[in-house]
DNA sequence: ACTCTATTTCGAGTTTCATCGAAATTCTAT
DNA sequence: ATAGAATTTCGATGAAACTCGAAATAGAGT
């Protein structure tokens, strides 16, 4: 069921504070953001960040890795990569996908 | 607030009947197909289906359009090509993303 | 062991979503 | 007008989401 995957990540995405979240991840780059930073940048409780954060991991959008007593995250480029290949594969989105090689194409 | 459109047109998706739905349109093609024809195919009640649909018309991923008694529905791509570019942009996708030209870059 | 900081889990309250069946609406054709 | 088909609106209901604060946990350093 590739089709569930693709959903619930795009689910995940779909809330304006973890596409927010997200986003600020992504921006941080590499060296990825501790949860506390992203709770100073973002001004919402930690336990709602922690919620949101958990949700981008198990959806494999997100990283985590623990330094000392900080938890740092980083945006996950390879799920995000997989579920845009899926939505240009599978759902189009490039323009030359409406008539598909399938039956009657002219 | 182009975030929040994007969140938008993410969570329509991010429904696992949505998604079907919509990747049902795509492979429809150009032609589209009715609503009468889309409940036949994914088997749902006439006003689930409806309200679903109502959803993706609404974030501007499907278009509509009467015919006699029949409303016939599209996948619309220009929506779906500005999604996939937010993603890509905003947000990253390409894998080349992390250090974007913004500040120290090297 | 004790303390501090960082983060998560717990419990709860409010809001939103998904789904359905029945009734209402719209349009065509007789 | 009447009848018939296609689609939407109207409630209603159960499930899930978002949010928070307080308490619990984990790890580092003294």
């Amino acid at each position: 069921m590739k089709l569930e995957k693709a959903a619930d990540q795009l689910e995940a995405l779909g809330n304006p504070t973890r596409l927010q979240l997200y986003r600020t991840l992504v921006r941080a780059g590499e060296e990825g953001l501790p949860v506390g930073r992203l709770q100073e940048k973002l001004d919402i409780a930690a336990s709602t960040l922690s919620h949101h954060l958990k949700r981008l991991v198990d959806t494999g959008l997100v990283t985590q890795e623990r330094q000392a007593t900080t938890l740092i995250c980083r945006a996950h480029y390879p799920g995000m990569q997989a579920l845009i290949g899926y939505l240009a594969d599978e759902c189009c989105a490039d323009g030359t996908c409406p008539p598909v090689a399938k039956k009657a194409v002219a």
